[in-house]
DNA sequence: TGCGTATGTCAAT
DNA sequence: TTGACCTACGCAT
């Protein structure tokens, strides 16, 4: 389910919770036994995200690489520190932690229970649970989770594009913008190809590019350098508001009571993902639906029309 | 109960 | 380009 955003807020609650800590690491349904087994009883040293992907560094150079494709999820229960000012914000700044159970990953949907018992018993298929005195991680249904030593570490950062949340250099923009300015693909699928540019996904891609107001069509070689730093720079801020309030929030400037409905509800929330036939909110032309990298994608043909583009 | 869908990626064809 | 895979949920039956 996740985008980048929400990986680095999972990565941001290890890094509160998790590291420092002696972790007893099992699995629930089995599957990761042998690599839980590996790590069990290992200090968490240090807790990081690249892009989609996330690492979680153990004594003796052991480090779970976890991916959580399109459905994996992690649940919190126990101890579950606020991780950002907005979370701060909602208690009161050095009040007690609360000990409750939260769903990340979906961040759509976030959810913040009381907790009974702890640890809880594990609910369906948890691949791997890792515990602390206080605190409890439950994930269940990723697409990667598997141990490895930092020279693969390594190999895998090496696959993937400039991710603005680890990196926000000039030199990670200038990255971006040169693999994209070599390449005759649309820009539509260099957004969603994680070594152009890490954390991307398919919301973010169809918000960015009617940001940018960019064809999605576009060769990358014929977007013209100052849009792309545009574009590089919209997701720097985007991705911003999406780790500081778990949500993907890609209209600006709304009313209060506009901002209130796109936090309630999906529906509300973009400008043209999952808004096929629906008239364009700056336009009014019906927002199309088509297939690009075996995603859907939406646009608005006459915001989004021409390329308007020249080579600079 | 069962089907379709989902914020993703990879291997096989 | 297609299919496989990981899991949960909402909706129709």
């Amino acid at each position: 389910m996740p985008e980048g955003h929400s990986v680095h807020r999972i990565a941001l609650q290890f890094e509160r919770d998790f590291v420092g800590h002696t972790v007893t690491v099992s699995s629930p349904q089995g599957r990761f036994a042998e690599g839980a087994s590996e790590i069990d009883g290992l200090r968490m040293l240090s807790s990081h995200a690249v892009g989609k992907q996330m690492f979680l560094e153990f004594e003796n150079d052991r480090w779970l690489r976890i991916h959580l494709g399109l459905y994996g999820a992690w649940d919190f229960f126990g101890i579950v520190s606020p991780i950002t000012e907005e979370s701060e914000a909602r208690g009161s700044i050095g009040a007690p932690r609360l000990r409750r159970a939260l769903r990340m990953a979906e961040s759509e949907t976030a959810k913040s229970t009381d907790l009974e018992t702890f640890p809880p018993e594990p609910v369906g298929q948890v691949r791997v649970r890792l515990m602390t005195d206080e605190s409890v991680a439950d994930l269940r249904g990723p697409t990667a989770c598997e141990v490895i030593d930092s020279a693969q570490v390594a190999v895998a950062i090496e696959k993937l594009g400039p991710d603005p949340a680890e990196d926000a250099s000039r030199a990670s923009e200038d990255r971006f913008v040169k693999r994209v300015r070599t390449k005759p693909t649309p820009i539509g699928l260099l957004l969603m190809d994680q070594s152009v540019v890490a954390g991307i996904g398919n919301v973010y891609r169809a918000e960015l590019l009617f940001r940018a107001r960019l064809n999605p069509h576009t060769p990358g070689k014929n977007v013209s350098v100052k849009r792309l730093r545009a574009l590089w720079q919209d997701w720097v801020y985007l991705l911003d508001i999406g780790i500081r309030t778990g949500m993907m929030l890609t209209m600006d400037d709304l009313s209060p009571a506009d901002e209130a409905k796109a936090r309630r509800s999906r529906a509300d929330r973009y400008w043209v993902y999952k808004r096929e036939g629906l008239p364009c909110r700056v336009c009014g032309t019906n927002i199309l639906l088509e297939e690009m990298g075996s995603r859907k994608l939406y646009w608005c043909p006459t915001d989004q029309k021409t390329p308007r583009t020249v080579a600079a």
